[in-house]
DNA sequence: ACAATAAGTTCCAAAATGGAACTTGTCAAG
DNA sequence: CTTGACAAGTTCCATTTTGGAACTTATTGT
């Protein structure tokens, strides 16, 4: 399977990472949440190819995860939108495992203070319906309603399917 | 910068992408929660080439985040450690977001029960100290004691340096 | 003992990436 | 009103990474 496949598949996981799953988005929408918001910004904290950003915020503008937006003739900046800020979650929970696991000894780079109660916070996964935290080992994977538009097959995982 | 890179600085959204973010890694994790433990079933399941599956296998089992174990003679399962089952949080926002905003219309491919409370649930990311969801914008980055060792200049965010 | 299966490896063509240099339009100072 | 600097890209090519088919090696089931 070629990369650009990845976005047709029936997958809610695969579709997410046709958006932030090549090596650099992600550190993108983490520059953009720290308020990085122009190209030659975004270029030196990164420091990636100019190519390569011009065409990922090309895209993520093309997915509706940024908006461009002129501040002055021909200069733009580049910003968040509702649907780029609802990947807080994934990027804050990014952030707390690697603070765990991959942790160099010196103890964390960044703290996040919740201003709403003051404290320094780590993002903690709970049941919608319920309010607990989730464990992994308490959660069963059904078919969905979108599952049965299958493109292609998936047979290691009987009655489940993937993700 | 390259990608081998990634790992060295001092930014535990690099840290953990240098982990889980390659193009299939992300994809191998959610097979794994899904029960899939062979190679041949990995393989067959997302449709990657063997020989980047054996080299991806390979790093997780280095990181800890798999760990591989023989279930005959020369037969090898590869199953998620402490380490992979705390990615869950992530794969799982990682759905979430793909259900509400890459849906095609069909309805969501999976639904998540948890078993607790017997509901379908979503997963909401709440503060660890006062319990309320999060909301990025009531969140305030700060330097933490482990970015003083820094690597590399970080200019464009006054004060505050990568996330 | 023989075919089938599992778990890889090897090899090469195709695709993606990194990096330096170049372009184009605007702005700001003299 | 001209000139130099800057911002936001684009072009081009060498290097790296990936995809895929075919091959290998060691069981295992019949």
């Amino acid at each position: 399977m070629k990369w650009d496949e990845i976005e047709n598949e029936v997958c809610s996981v695969s579709r997410t990472l046709a958006v932030v799953g090549d090596r650099w988005t992600m550190l993108i929408i983490r520059d953009a949440f720290l308020r990085v918001r122009r190209f030659d910004d975004f270029q030196k904290n990164l420091g990636m190819s100019r190519h390569r950003l011009s065409e990922r915020l090309k895209k993520l503008v093309e997915y509706g995860v940024l908006r461009k937006e002129a501040y002055q003739a021909n200069r733009y900046e580049y910003r968040l939108t509702e649907k780029g800020l609802e990947l807080y979650p994934i990027l804050i929970s990014m952030a707390k495992w690697g603070d765990k696991w991959m942790d160099d000894g010196k103890g964390v780079p960044m703290l996040y203070k919740h201003n709403t109660c003051g404290q320094h916070y780590k993002p903690v996964v709970v049941c919608s319906e319920c309010g607990e935290p989730i464990d992994p080992h308490d959660v069963t994977p059904q078919i969905g309603p979108g599952k049965f538009h299958k493109t292609r097959e998936h047979s290691a995982v009987p009655g489940l399917g993937s993700l």
